[in-house]
DNA sequence: GCAAATTAATGATTTATTCAAG
DNA sequence: CTTGAATAAATCATTAATTTGC
């Protein structure tokens, strides 16, 4: 085998410019039709398939959650350092009170899960109101994302008639074949504004995001 | 619109049947190749897709755990009553300590999490052996069941090639229609027994796990 | 009895956590 | 250490049981 039975995906510079243009422009959840178009569009920079493209906003999604966390409640942590039974930062931080894939947490905490989230306000001091923790599952831009309809269609889809989905509605071309033609600025994904609690921090200012590769 | 636009699944009693036998017999994470089979061979019972099956499996094995690490906690609850502060059993049950929802869990523990679990341990007397909280990852039995290979399959199935996959494999008929043709005992999934964590509590002797429909 | 109101089950999604390749 | 991949936990949402007032 020269290919090796599973090796990952293992994502080109383009690709990736391209994902984190992306979720700058505040794509966070896309539909099976987006991951569809956009695996079709990154196709012509290296191999890729529907699920990497699923995985990758999963991922940076809930990477970028974490590191919201961690960093709003280590910035708790220090600015009421002394409640917390005078333990320097390094006795929790390194000794196992939080392991290190876990979020961030005071010490008299134990792991942070969503659902201890709470009682963390609760104990503290200040409400820490603009930040949302724990997001609703109002999050998603769409909410019919289905895996189950995301299938080969990257593997077989050079003559698949079910490609040219939802194309219109994401304002970009329905080429039946991978869409090697870059270098324009197009129009991507409509920003409905559904009350969401964690989309497109970055500005944004006009009603659609728009992402320009190259 | 004779059928409404979006209901969710409701399995019929046989159906319902056949998949508790298959859970009776071990069968936990039914990869791609299982869940189109199992979804075919449910398919003439009434309207279902592959996502059921696999959402069944799931909730259904997750709503096991749940069950069992409540009623592990309720008995080490009521064994050592006396360690926890005087509350009756339905002073932290009915008053918010524990989410209708969440697991049940002794007060001082808050909500219940996979991560808190060894706390609870560790807080409490004996070790509990027997009984395995938090099962590894390599709690499945493939690991290669991909959602996203089970798609559409259940709908255009019908002369779809990439049937024919695990159909030996499983010991399974692999006719290109609705198997409509139950009352009989197959053979199902060989129980290759890795090491399985929380597998198979019903009595199982032979290597292979059998199921009877009708 | 029976239908509105509540509650319990459970199907479907999303989020958190863990594993492991590189 | 980063991050793609996968699984488990938590949550949402709809349907079925069940209760309750008539």
């Amino acid at each position: 085998m020269p290919q090796g039975p599973t090796t990952r995906w293992c994502p080109t510079p383009e690709q990736l410019m391209i994902l984190e243009e992306m979720y700058r422009n505040g794509l966070r959840t896309p539909n099976a039709s987006q991951i569809q178009q956009i695996t079709r569009q990154l196709s012509c920079y290296g191999r890729i398939e529907g699920k990497n493209v699923f995985y990758w906003f999963q991922n940076h999604k809930a990477r970028d959650r974490q590191k919201l966390r961690r960093r709003l409640s280590m910035s708790y942590y220090f600015a009421h350092q002394s409640r917390f039974q005078n333990l320097a930062h390094h006795q929790f931080m390194d000794q196992g009170f939080v392991s290190p894939h876990s979020t961030f947490l005071p010490p008299f905490m134990g792991i942070q899960t969503a659902s201890t989230v709470p009682f963390f306000h609760q104990a503290g001091a200040e409400p820490m109101q603009e930040a949302v923790i724990h997001e609703p599952a109002s999050f998603l831009i769409g909410s019919d994302r289905r895996p189950w309809e995301t299938e080969h269609v990257s593997q077989a889809h050079a003559n698949d008639p079910n490609y040219h989905d939802l194309m219109m509605v994401m304002g970009l071309e329905s080429a039946s074949s991978p869409c090697c033609r870059p270098l324009k600025t197009l129009d991507l994904f409509p920003t409905k504004s559904t009350g969401l609690k964690e989309e497109c921090t970055s500005s944004k200012s006009t009603s659609s995001c728009t992402i320009t590769y190259c």
